[in-house]
DNA sequence: GCCCAGGGAATCG
DNA sequence: CGATTCCATGGG
């Protein structure tokens, strides 16, 4: 890992196992823009950030290597040997093909109440109006400071109450944010305890909340609490399941990074059948 | 009009 | 327990 600092911006070479753009679409994550084949811009870490493809990595505008050590290197992860880790898959034949295309991803470290509220609005709905959603949410609730929007505060979503809620058209899902806000204000649901207490604790934690079964509960483990075990199932994982293994498969059998493998099998599985607006 | 979307709650039997 | 059914909304 090498960094250059670049008109104002920051170049990142020699960094293996990192493609941003691909851990942008491997549905992780839902505050960012394709802008272009060689340009994203992510909404993470309190700022805008643009990405754009290099020659050998990955330039960053406007922001410095002390800036991108402090935010977001531990926000893609990037200390993690992610080699390391396919490689420990080498014995499964489907997550060992499914890390040929996803072998850029790295699993982002969110904002657990972002991922929270997030993944609630997940349920039951597609990508593209998912990210609408969260747009419209911080556009409405949020702070904005030159151009970023912040994610808005559970006191805030709890203020707006149901009605205020409304614009978002959020649907069936608006109680349940609702319903997350009024427990975390309450501190019925500690959001510290769960970042410590153990997966088995944390997903029973985080389920209290109206609107977060094992699906979602998992998720939030995995992208905003990096619990790595973490392996949620949903439709299309279901199906790739249906594919390589037997109905014996159990997911504690991949291991303390079998969240990282469901991301190469989900990414896989969703890019073969194409799905949302490319 | 019908089906589906990174599901979950409520209500059955 | 497992299996239905309903939940709002938008796109194909």
């Amino acid at each position: 890992m090498k960094f250059t600092n670049i008109d104002g911006g920051l170049l990142l070479t020699e960094c293996k196992n990192f493609d941003p753009f691909v851990s942008c679409e491997c549905g992780q994550c839902f505050r960012f823009e394709k802008i272009s084949d060689s340009e994203y811009e992510l909404f993470a870490c309190g700022r805008r950030l643009s990405i754009r493809s290099a020659e050998n990595g990955w330039y960053f505008s406007d922001i410095d290597e002390r800036e991108f050590r402090a935010s977001f290197l531990p926000y893609f992860d990037l200390d993690r040997d992610y080699g390391e880790i396919i490689d420990s898959f080498s014995g499964d034949a489907a997550i060992s093909k499914a890390a040929v295309s996803g072998g850029g991803i790295r699993i982002f470290r969110q904002d657990p109440w972002e991922t929270i509220v997030s993944f609630i609005i997940s349920a039951n709905n597609n990508i593209p109006r998912i990210k609408k959603i969260i747009n419209s949410l911080c556009r409405l609730l949020g702070e904005e400071s030159n151009g970023f929007y912040s994610f808005p505060t559970p006191e805030a979503i709890l203020n707006a109450g149901l009605d205020g809620l409304a614009p978002i058209k959020a649907g069936f899902r608006t109680k349940y944010i609702i319903d997350a806000a009024s427990r975390v204000v309450s501190g019925e649901v500690d959001l510290d305890r769960i970042a410590v207490c153990g997966y088995d604790a944390a997903l029973a934690e985080l389920k209290r909340i109206k609107g977060i079964g094992d699906k979602v509960a998992n998720c939030v483990l995995l992208f905003g609490f990096g619990y790595y075990e973490a392996f949620p199932v949903d439709v299309w994982v279901k199906r790739v399941i249906g594919k390589y293994y037997d109905d014996s498969f159990d997911p504690r059998s991949l291991g303390k990074y079998a969240g990282i493998a469901q991301q190469y099998l989900f990414y896989y599985e969703r890019s073969i059948l194409g799905s949302d607006g490319e």
